[in-house]
DNA sequence: TGAAAACCTACTAAACTCATAGTATAATAG
DNA sequence: CTATTATACTATGAGTTTAGTAGGTTTTCA
């Protein structure tokens, strides 16, 4: 019943860029040194996180990587639900892949349907904005004028 | 981020033998062929479930399991926290085992443990009558007088 | 043209999942 | 006493997933 590693670096990452993205790229060398995460991994969730439409990319010198949209704009379950593939916890509820013949009377589906749902709306109701402002706080940046 | 099948056997069979108990105990074989989960399987289940004192046990002729408490003082937590081992889904939030030099600071501990607290407090507003109940409704036996 | 960066693919050790198999132990009927 | 029924315990194993490491390719720009 874990997070993996993939869905935590991920969002670590997430969080970095939205914290050190001035105007141009970050580049991710920078992003595994301050989060102390194997660039090589790192470089392996990207690509989930491309797909996914949650980055810009450039190559080259003074290349990188930044939020394609506002801290704001992205939730919790965006991110999470893009690495860890999907956060349901049978895989009966993950789309229309595995059918079950014994869904119709099965007795525990609706329990896991009904933990699904708790499980994404409290992760939707998160922005990694909201984040973002709690770190701040917790470093005693709320007292900035 | 899924339960796996260990929760999942623990808990129909737990609901297997709530349904089926009447005075004395359940057979194992009769609740795999019901559920048709392999025997040998759930016999390595009924250990942990033993250990958390859920179950009663007798050995030998017309032996097997039955429930140790009413259904209703069983939560679908209790079960599903012995049987997954816990149901946090990041490691340092298991007891004192795994700590985290980075706790204080870190940003995402707050967010895992929100999680944790959703997913527990869902899990452990249902109790097993519930699910029998439930159960007992779809099979249209609400109307039994 | 050379440096800096992302991109891509293959490989791997360790752990976990989901079992199967076999033997030992206990309880009861007859 | 012994055969039967049932749980208890331990070992083994195939397959998958996790959490990386490694190395080479391509793009961009000074």
């Amino acid at each position: 019943m874990m997070i993996s590693t993939r869905g935590r670096y991920a969002l670590r990452m997430m969080l970095d860029l939205a914290e050190y993205q001035g105007e141009g790229y970050v580049a991710l060398k920078d992003v595994a040194r301050r989060q102390e995460i194997s660039k090589k991994y790192l470089e392996q969730i990207i690509p989930i996180l491309n797909r996914a439409e949650l980055l810009q990319t450039t190559r080259g010198y003074q290349g990188g990587y930044r939020l394609a949209r506002k801290p704001v704009d992205y939730t919790l379950g965006d991110i999470l639900r893009a690495t860890e593939g999907s956060l349901a916890p049978v895989s009966c509820l993950e789309g229309d892949v595995n059918l079950c013949t014994k869904q119709a009377d099965c007795a525990t589906l609706p329990i896991w349907a009904g933990l699904d749902k708790v499980i994404n709306e409290y992760l939707d109701s998160i922005t990694l904005q909201d984040v973002l402002d709690e770190q701040n706080s917790r470093r005693g940046n709320d007292y900035v004028i």
